[in-house]
DNA sequence: GTAATCTACAACCATATGGTTGTAGAATTG
DNA sequence: CAATTCTACAACCATATGGTTGTAGATTAC
């Protein structure tokens, strides 16, 4: 899932299609690749949540669902949370008033 | 990058060294694979700037570095931000007094 | 010095990935 | 109806990925 991130095309895909409709047809023109190579990416977003596709006519609409996106930054906020936590937990250590010292007297 | 970020091993292990510095082998023993999968996962995770090593003895201390995955976070925020934008333009449209009725007596 | 430990790196393998072309079905156009 | 358009899917290719084993260089322990 953050792997289907992990392609410039299809996060570009995914923008697009943020912003509204499109066809699988009209997103494969905007890029220098084959229509089948388009159609990949977008099975590989709609396997992942990213996006969802409707009929109309023809054409197969697709539509980016914020979702998916949501759970993809939380993942990486709670990295940043552990980080955090971390920083915190050093600047007690160093506030806590009778933290071991390291060299105090303790024979060799 | 996000790439880096799209396995779970590699997750984990930027998980662990965000929390305090690991020894390449120490973090090898604690996965089911062999040393050198291991070393090659730190490999990856410090091209993308996730992790940091630092020589101690014959010991390769990794720890993690907060920078890239905040990089990752904001840019999956700028997609939350499109979507956001888009909604609030669908909400502006509802608001319009004067906005295009869709079908008000047109002819078939 | 010798043995053990930690790391680095190369070679190899199976499978996944990102791309291609080609074929075929479904819906629209004329 | 026939022609066109949009899509789906299979087959194929080159390369990347995640894993393995093996070899070799540093560093530490005895």
């Amino acid at each position: 899932m953050l792997h289907a991130l992990a392609d410039a095309t299809r996060r570009d895909i995914v923008t697009r299609v943020l912003q509204g409709e499109h066809s699988v047809s009209s997103l494969a023109r905007r890029y220098p690749m084959s229509f089948a190579a388009v159609q990949k990416h977008v099975a590989i977003l709609e396997r992942a949540d990213l996006v969802t596709k409707r009929r109309h006519g023809r054409e197969q609409l697709v539509s980016g669902s914020i979702a998916a996106v949501r759970d993809a930054t939380a993942l990486l906020s709670e990295l940043e949370e552990i980080w955090r936590a971390r920083i915190d937990r050093m600047g007690e250590i160093l506030a806590e008033p009778n933290h071991p010292a390291p060299n105090q007297g303790e024979p060799t």
